[in-house]
RNA sequence: GGGCGUAUAGCUCAGUGGUAGAGCACUGUGUUGACAUCGCAGGGGUCGGAAGUUCAACUCUUCCUACGCCCACCA
């Protein structure tokens, strides 16, 4: 097949695309090969491809298709995550165009909407995963709410409620009051906004006074609106001037209501801060409800002044002004304020202006920290409710443990404190949602409230008894509740899982792999944990893994532990942590070996892309323009460890052009005759320029598999761009030219051999990176008769069987030193670059000049050659590796300008020289250094002198 | 307040205990059949600052400065 005079990225992407994933080539046969796993962090079903995915999923299918080329039983899992509150959203906001809200449904018919909204729209990032060269397993594709991700997620709330690892709790949560659900501590954005802070009097009751004679107490707050549900204020134990108030047990009496409120001694109270007095309001503050528990408050006693909406409802005291219910957060805030002012319990804040003045203002004005949703961008309202929570701390324990003991190595490793740092901080995981998309969480309440926690109904209303009356919780589960389960529960678990066989056994594998895939009497349904549910301890059980191990032919035993995880750093709390935990405690194993964490794609200006900013960048339209196999090889080279990338567009075209470099040396191959070799061993050479070239692969793979071995993305792309251009192309066909150009003979015919088994080695160690080209250039340069009989994409790595030549590459070496020498000296003395020189050449070259005149007439231009003593005379001199080589230009050059190009060269060398003598001649280096550095100085150091002997006869012969 | 990261050529970034590299940009030059999405040659950096360790520091240590990120707290 002739290639195309051009490179055409768009008509070959979606062809080889079409066909490796028609012929299964993303998950080949291979039954009886290692292992390799990776799962794709799943996208949101509602997402489109944005940069960092374009990030993530390349760096991802260098390696898989890497390890699928070295021959490994590669699997890289895919789907799709249902992203409860995100696709809820969109779904809304698609109802919201009808003038519709989703309460004019009823849940289930919403819930089939987002379902149907999923079949129409869901398979956009899929779709563009796939533009992007992704080879993933698609055969298997999941979704987080599918079927067997749904028993999955049932099975582990309830395994994870029975050993009392999910409790439901009363306690303060981050409440949304936009969503009008809770989120979790990670979905909460803290952002600085400017806010006031305001100080006001209250009243103490009963005539009692300061020990500073004051008869009230000041508090202070950022949100006075909470001051009709305070139910203390707080002063430190041995604040000295409220110690008499507390053993009196004196009280406040609450502005605006009148309700008299006690004064705690509570160590929160910092006697630093303002007046030493904190108002406590332990249902709609963090602090305040630790401090109200520790006074005694029960969270069902605790006030609560606000609905669901953040709108004033009366407490439970029906305390609240009867203007101010139904008012909104921040209008209440204002009435307040206003009342206090009105009542002179506000303390006004005095501000100098610009020119000196003192103003009196309500309240300081002040940075506040501010409680974001990250979805909804309103302000979180902390809100007193029953939640189900995690017991991450528990969890947390063995996954802290399995990074310090090295089961999981996290690269690059400064992420390790990060983790280790939230891992022994971890707080309770709030997990349920007020949402309707997403896991219903599986516990069944009957009519006095008891909970029935069961993977079915049946097995609740088993438990509750026959006829009894059973309300399922109306939540749904965290999100990430589910992701954290994507490495096991997509490869088979837990129908895969069997009974552990007995451990005094010797019979390790009792169960009959066929009788535990057999649906009907599976063994699950004898699972030693069967039985009454209601489980009186908290006291953890064993891990599912300890009694229930998967199926040993099942790809859950294979692919589990996966062998690698790539996320962004973005996601290491949300998503890899949870991972962990979860993993750990439900395959009794890691999920992963190693953790890889990348960083951002920033705009071009270093910030970060955001929709709003409006400053993204669509990597389907780079595409479009330089091709996949462009954009994914500028994500490659720009990934060093630990460092976001900032987008370069220019880049992303220069790896465009290197594309077409390999394009256009593949088709001058083609039109010499040069077939890409099928022999995976290096071919016999004989010529100098081959065995060297044969060399270079040699140290190109060597080089390439460290870095990949080392996830060092960037030098790994940068080997492979370096040998392709600046060995193959630059210097390997230019001196192979001459060669193919003569009548043939046998140093033609192994020169196309050894050209065609190098091109071959390109493609197969560019084909991770740049999957499209390599594939195309792989069947267009296969030898005319016999076509290649299966793709590159599962063909075999390099294997060349060759060392390194040293003669051939001291050869070549001296070519390229010689050759640079000449172009540069003749660039420098304004010679025309194409002017035929006569040289003359130290006697001890003849042998090696002779064998090359032709190449060299090629690439150096040289003319005649001659040896021995050159005449004297107007000349260029060039010396190279300490041999000088004359070329008399007599009336052609201006021997001035010579002089002057020689003395720069001299003087550069003497410097150098002069540096390393000083070295050797430090008494404290010779002994001292290690002696392979003192040799190496030595050498360098004669190497120099010699060559600045050289250029300093060379001057002298010009007079 | 705690933690992490970054600072190297005009720009974007590699790098190593032994006197600095790439791509782009720039300058000069070249189109007698692979490629102008190209070739050849070249200019350009006291490696953020200070001190220390060392025979030797861009590299290791400490401090400082600037920028960025994460976590916590600010009643």
């Amino acid at each position: 097949m002739t290639l195309d005079t051009t490179f055409d990225p768009a008509a070959i992407e979606q062809r080889w695309y079409a066909h490796w994933e028609e012929s299964g080539q993303f998950r080949p046969e291979r039954d009886d090969a290692e292992p390799f796993t990776i799962v794709n962090p799943p996208p949101n079903v509602t997402g489109s491809l944005h940069i960092g995915h374009a990030l993530d999923n390349t760096l991802q299918d260098i390696i898989i298709r890497y390890e699928r080329l070295k021959g490994k039983d590669a699997l890289w899992v895919v789907g799709t995550d249902h992203a409860g509150i995100a696709t809820q959203m969109v779904v809304e906001r698609q109802l919201a165009e009808d003038q519709k809200k989703r309460t004019d449904f009823t849940r289930e018919e919403f819930v089939d909407k987002v379902w149907e909204w999923k079949a129409e729209s869901g398979g956009t990032i899929t779709r563009q995963l796939r533009r992007l060269g992704c080879s993933m397993d698609w055969s298997n594709e999941r979704f987080t709410m599918d079927e067997g991700f749904t028993r999955a997620v049932t099975k582990v709330f309830v395994d994870l409620y029975n050993q009392g690892l999910i409790y439901r709790d009363k306690r303060l949560v981050n409440w949304d009051p936009k969503l009008k659900t809770a989120i979790s501590d990670l979905e909460v954005e803290n952002v600085e906004q400017s806010g006031h802070f305001w100080h006001f009097h209250y009243p103490l009751a009963d005539g009692a006074t300061t020990a500073d004679g004051k008869d009230h107490i000041v508090v202070a707050t950022t949100r006075p609106e909470t001051m009709l549900a305070d139910m203390a204020v707080a002063v430190h134990p041995s604040d000295e001037r409220y110690v008499a108030l507390i053993e009196a047990g004196a009280k406040v009496v609450l502005p605006i209501t009148g309700r008299v409120i006690p004064i705690v001694a509570d160590e929160h109270a910092d006697p630093e801060l303002g007046s030493g007095a904190v108002k406590i309001t332990p249902g709609h503050d963090f602090n305040d409800f630790e401090v109200g528990k520790r006074a005694g408050i029960a969270p069902v006693d605790m006030l609560n002044m606000l609905n669901g909406d953040a709108k004033v409802v009366n407490t439970a005291d029906a305390l609240v002004p009867d203007e101010l219910i139904g008012m909104d957060r921040f209008d209440a805030r204002k009435a307040v304020v206003a009342m206090l002012k009105e009542q002179g319990l506000l303390i006004p804040h005095v501000a100098k202006t610009k020119k000196g003045e003192e103003i009196e203002q309500d309240a300081e004005p002040r940075k506040i920290m501010t409680p974001l949703g990250d979805r909804s961008n309103v302000v979180i309202e902390p809100w007193l409710t029953d939640q189900w929570y995690v017991d991450a701390e528990t969890l947390a324990q063995p996954a802290i443990k399995a990074i310090r003991e090295g089961d999981i190595e996290i690269v690059p490793k400064s992420w390790e404190k990060t983790y280790f740092n939230w891992m022994e901080n971890i707080q309770p995981w709030c997990v349920s949602r007020q949402l309707w998309w997403g896991h219903r969480i599986p516990v069944w309440y009957d009519d006095a409230g008891n909970a029935y926690c069961t993977e079915t109904e049946e097995e609740a209303q088993a438990q509750a008894g026959e006829g009894v009356n059973l309300r399922r919780d109306p939540d749904v589960l965290d999100t990430w509740f589910s992701s954290a389960l994507w490495p096991f529960a997509t490869i088979g678990w837990p129908d895969d899982l069997v009974p552990n066989p007995p451990r005094h056994g010797e019979v390790a594998d009792a169960v009959a792999p066929a009788e535990a895939a057999d649906g009907g009497g599976s063994p699950l349904a004898q699972r030693p944990d069967d039985g009454p549910l209601h489980r009186a301890s908290a006291v953890p059980l064993p891990a599912s893994g300890e009694d229930m191990v998967p199926r040993p032919d099942s790809d859950l035993a294979r692919h589990y532990p996966n062998d690698l995880l790539i996320s962004g750093f973005d996601i290491l709390f949300f998503w890899d942590a949870r991972m962990a935990m979860q993993g750990i405690q439900f395959m009794g194993e890691v999920p992963w070996r190693r953790l890889y964490l990348h960083g951002l794609v920033r705009a071009a200006d270093g910030s970060k892309m955001s929709k709003s900013k409006g400053n993204t960048v669509d990597p389907l339209g780079l595409i479009d323009q330089y091709g996949a196999d462009a954009l994914r090889f500028f994500m490659a080279a720009m990934e060093s460890q630990g460092r976001d990338i900032k987008m370069d567009e220019k880049r992303v075209e220069g790896y465009r052009n290197f594309a077409t470099k390999l394009w256009n040396a593949a088709r001058f191959c083609q039109s010499n005759g040069i077939a890409a070799s099928t022999s995976l061993a290096a071919p016999e050479a004989t010529l100098p320029v081959n065995r060297w070239i044969i060399g270079e692969v040699v140290e190109t793979l060597e080089t390439l598999d460290k870095a990949l071995a080392d996830l060092r993305f960037d030098a790994a792309a940068n080997t492979i761009y370096q040998f392709t251009w600046s060995r193959f192309c630059d210097w390997y066909l230019e001196l192979i030219k001459p060669l193919l150009q003569g009548e043939g003979g046998a140093d033609a015919d192994e020169t196309r051999t050894v050209a065609g088994w190098v091109l071959d080695q390109i493609f197969v160690m560019l084909h991770p990176f740049m999957p499209f080209i390599t594939e195309e250039l792989w069947h267009a340069m296969a030898p005319e008769d016999s076509p290649r009989g299966y793709d590159l994409i599962t063909a075999k790595w390099p294997n060349p069987r060759a060392t390194v030549d040293t003669d051939a590459k001291a050869e070549i070496d001296w070519i390229i030193g010689f050759t640079t020498a000449m172009r540069s000296a003749k660039n420098e003395l304004g010679i025309a670059p194409g002017a035929k020189l006569d040289c003359w050449f130290p006697a001890s070259l003849e042998p090696r000049v002779t064998a090359l005149q032709s190449t060299l007439e090629r690439v150096a231009r040289i003319g005649a050659a001659q040896f021995g003593e050159a005449p004297t005379g107007a000349s260029m001199q060039l010396v190279v590796e300490g041999e000088t080589i004359t070329v008399p230009l007599e009336g052609v050059i201006d021997i001035e300008e010579e002089k002057a190009r020689l003395s720069k060269a001299l003087e550069a060398v003497s410097k150098e020289a002069k540096s390393l003598e000083g070295r050797l001649g430090n008494a404290n280096f010779v002994e001292r250094a290690k002696p392979e550095a003192v040799e190496k100085a030595r050498t360098d150091h004669a190497e120099k002198s010699a060559e600045a002997e050289r250029l300093a006869a060379a001057l002298a012969r010009l007079g």
